[in-house]
DNA sequence: AGGTAACTGAGACTCAGTCTCGACAACCGC
DNA sequence: GCGGTTGTCGAGACTGAGTCTCAGTTACCT
């Protein structure tokens, strides 16, 4: 059904990626890429700073924010707005068009391919007049473990 | 089909809203809320703050700030995101759970009401066993004035 | 190997948003 | 109408995410 894991990012995959959009592979950028591999559900700079200083990892505070920034132009992460309105980071695991479903608790992530979106959009173009060419939809809620772990 | 205007929200509307939810009517509130009523479309807190001082309203910085987020508790205005990852605000002329569609050019927003999600998110419960309990859509696009105007 | 353009680190900078605190004013009860 | 209480206000200090600058470094092309 869904990319869970398995298919995460891998360095020459990025390597890959990265010089078809002109851009070079760098250690810094590599650092970054495992920063974020390592790890599991959303993120935000400051978690990644905060690894980076931790791991001894080669990646000042400007080049992760750019990093960042290009990791989110080529797809492999994308920024999303929580409920609260702070901004963070999720590694994206599926190509393309997709969505995110994040745990409100544990702020782990999974992806979901293309819902039935374009029925609706085509529906609210229909009755607006707008001509729909964006949208963002993100779902939040309990993932299966902190439902177990916290029986509101 | 849509409220596009006509209920907005008017003084006393408000105040009795405000008044429900435990907060006070003042002076400052019911300016910074003339500022957004006579806003069409999206604007950010700096729109805002201008706008005040131009007209020479009495609404510190502060306050614009707190109303917002007073004005956003009660539903009366949303907080969203726009694409190139700004914040800023849109009014809200529908009660209850709604989306907006927003046009990328001129800004002009419009409500509506609850779209098919709800088909959605069962199928993403039942797929994910994650439990949700809160989305986010938004739509972007070009409205039908900014279409004719800029024929891409 | 050499040249060039992209990249990096360090730190200054910006600016949205928050906080503090003394003054002020809505609303309540009388 | 008249305090009193308590929420709210303004002004400005403060915070911190994100950006920018610039001199030095490095990936990649030939």
């Amino acid at each position: 059904m869904k990319a869970q894991a398995g298919d995460q990012l891998t360095p020459d995959d990025l390597a890959r990626t990265l010089d078809a959009a002109g851009y070079r592979m760098t250690d810094a950028r590599r650092a970054v890429v495992a920063l974020i591999a390592s790890r599991d559900g959303t993120f935000d700079t400051a978690d990644l700073v905060a690894d980076a200083r931790r791991r001894r990892v080669p990646a000042a505070r400007a080049t992760i924010f750019r990093t960042l920034e290009i990791l989110a132009a080529i797809g492999a992460v994308e920024r999303l707005d929580l409920p609260n309105g702070e901004h963070s980071y999720v590694r994206c695991d599926t190509r393309g068009h997709h969505h995110h479903l994040v745990c409100t608790d544990c702020q782990r992530s999974v992806d979901l391919e293309e819902l039935g979106m374009t029925t609706i959009t085509a529906d609210v173009e229909l009755r607006t007049g707008y001509v729909i060419d964006r949208h963002r939809l993100e779902l939040f809620g309990l993932c299966p473990n902190c439902q177990t772990r916290s029986p509101s």
